[in-house]
DNA sequence: TGTAATATGTAGAAGCGCAAAGTATCCAAC
DNA sequence: GTTGGATACTTTGCGCTTCTACATATTACA
């Protein structure tokens, strides 16, 4: 079983926001945190991540700043702005009742079809 | 609380072949049912509604007959096909696998930088 | 008669993720 | 010394989905 990653639209933000909120991070870090927490499922690939980092800076939500890495490497350290952490809460409470609402469907039993 | 809905892409159509899976139901039902069982957080616009529907006909996941309501309208009968059938489970399964995912992920204590 | 609820449909716009390129650095192997 | 792999960032363009808004028709009820 391959593991697919195809991030339903909006969940990236959200997984971006909250490793972000961990600690500043630069983006590659991120695409490897997220893969390594989710235990391989979610995979993001460099086209979605990058374009999505922009996305989020540019709505005040990421500011960055360029800083070495510990392996001597330049690199666009992200951190939160306090617009960003209210976003953070925002789109964890949406995600959880989404998740909610979803499983309470799913979990309706299947009557008699036809 | 307003009971935003914004599904996240792909959402729809696995809660509207789980909703079809219990039984022949018309569009308009459909939409109703999701808002109920789901306590108010999935309300789907009809313009989001049938565009689904009429994707998951031309993918052969739904077929359809005009059939006589309760009430006496004539409207639109939805019932699985077989390739819906399979195609609910493996979406299912993908969601699942997702919302397992992004829990872990959300889980994280804030502060576990190193 | 008018309005609310039921029921289906289309058109246009906007957003998002992804593939596929490209650029550049560091390090180890050969 | 140069090749290759891992790291690190960027951009363009495509395709898909969802939403807003509108259009249409019937039934029920005041």
């Amino acid at each position: 079983m391959p593991p697919k990653s195809d991030l339903p639209q909006g969940t990236l933000d959200l997984l971006i926001l909250k490793t972000v909120a961990m600690g500043p991070v630069h983006g590659y870090a991120i695409g490897q945190r997220l893969q390594q927490v989710s235990r391989d499922v979610v995979q993001v690939p460099q086209g979605s991540l990058y374009p999505a980092l922009h996305r989020l800076e540019t709505r005040g939500y990421l500011a960055a700043d360029w800083k070495l890495t510990e392996t001597g490497r330049e690199a666009k350290f992200y951190h939160l702005t306090r617009k960003g952490r209210v976003q953070l809460e925002t789109e964890a409470e949406s995600w959880k009742r989404l998740a909610e609402a979803v499983g309470l469907i799913l979990q309706v039993p299947e009557g008699a079809a036809e």
